[in-house]
DNA sequence: CGGCAGTCGCAAGTCCGCTGGCGTTAGGGT
DNA sequence: ACCCTAACGCCAGCGGACTTGCGACTGCCG
């Protein structure tokens, strides 16, 4: 998500401005949260003009999403704990944990609230991610664990999918109970 | 969700404009979507002033909120097809429909986006909701359908968890097979 | 090493969400 | 029928998102 320069000059001037507005977003978001992200503060912390920044990405929404796309573009620790309950379980309450952040409720609001173009970017993006964690189920199938009908795709999503609906509709991280409810619930289904 | 002033006037001046704005702002929702959402269009469609609006509701997100909650206060229509299966696939398609709506989405958006004092009204809102959905739960366990540890809110929420997260991850309706998938999972877990 | 295109800085301006002060009106209680 | 006050109309203004036009600069390419 960092460096595809349209064409001309991969190494210039419109790199370091990138560099420097993506990166004055992220300190921006950290110290003062996400409703209160103004471009003008990103301008100034990023000794760059106002303007450079609105004729680069258009909207406040798509600076965001880039942004936080660009700064946790590398994180997806995949568990392995020998169990697809084990799995199943680390993999929620590190979502729930995360959603429980600025960060992870500011992209996820992002993902959700994005429209345009940036909509296919979103979608490659969880796309990649949901097939990733579907290695925790495909390794279950492999050890017999599951039905090898089961649809890894589907399980991912529900096991995230209420997570997703707890923390934003009820504003409330999920708690252990929760997680260990529904990873039974899905774990018995997928037999 | 519609009538109830502080105290004072339940029936003059200040009920009319409720009333007055209350439509204009579905009207516009519905015609010019959710985006497009601009209070001096409502105050003026309604012949009412801006600021009026501005003191009764506070914010903009209040009043889509408050409009929206308005428009769809009573329809919760639930199934009773005489078997879990058949209630939780009804259940299920009826909510991607509405998800697919214009009014859906809005409404999910603004519950989810939604913030400050309004977020009591949410959680009661939406509790009050998924405890009527847990219903259809309560008697497939009185059928003996599935077992009595159940807990009929998980169920609820493992169901229309992962169809909001398509439906605004994704930005894309959920298709019947994945319902089918999902209810397949469930209904499995539940036994 | 000089030209040319792509960006950036800068200034001015529009639009909309939102606020505050002040005079006016309409409804309900007596 | 009268008064009292909450709610409304109106105006003036602030801040931030977003736009546009223009001149200056930077770096790749011949």
């Amino acid at each position: 998500m960092a460096d595809q320069e349209p064409r001309s000059r991969p190494g210039g001037r419109s790199a370091r401005v990138r560099r420097a507005v993506l990166e004055a977003s992220a300190k921006t978001i950290r110290d003062h949260g996400f409703e209160a992200f103004a471009i003008k503060d990103v301008a100034a912390e990023a000794g760059v003009h106002e303007t450079s920044i609105y004729r680069r990405w258009g909207t406040r929404e798509a600076l965001i999403l880039d942004a936080l796309l660009d700064d946790s573009a590398q994180n997806v620790p995949i568990p392995d704990t020998g169990s697809l309950r084990g799995d199943l379980t680390t993999l929620a309450n590190g979502l729930a944990d995360f959603l429980d952040t600025p960060h992870g409720r500011a992209l996820s609001l992002a993902l959700m609230t994005g429209t345009g173009r940036s909509v296919d970017g979103i979608r490659d993006y969880l796309g990649r991610r949901l097939s990733i964690a579907g290695e925790v189920v495909h390794r279950a199938v492999r050890r017999g664990e599951v039905s090898p009908t089961t649809d890894p795709i589907v399980v991912i999503e529900a096991l995230i999918g209420p997570l997703h609906f707890r923390a934003f509709m009820f504003h409330q991280k999920p708690d252990e109970a929760f997680v260990d409810r529904l990873v039974d619930l899905i774990i018995t289904g997928t037999r």
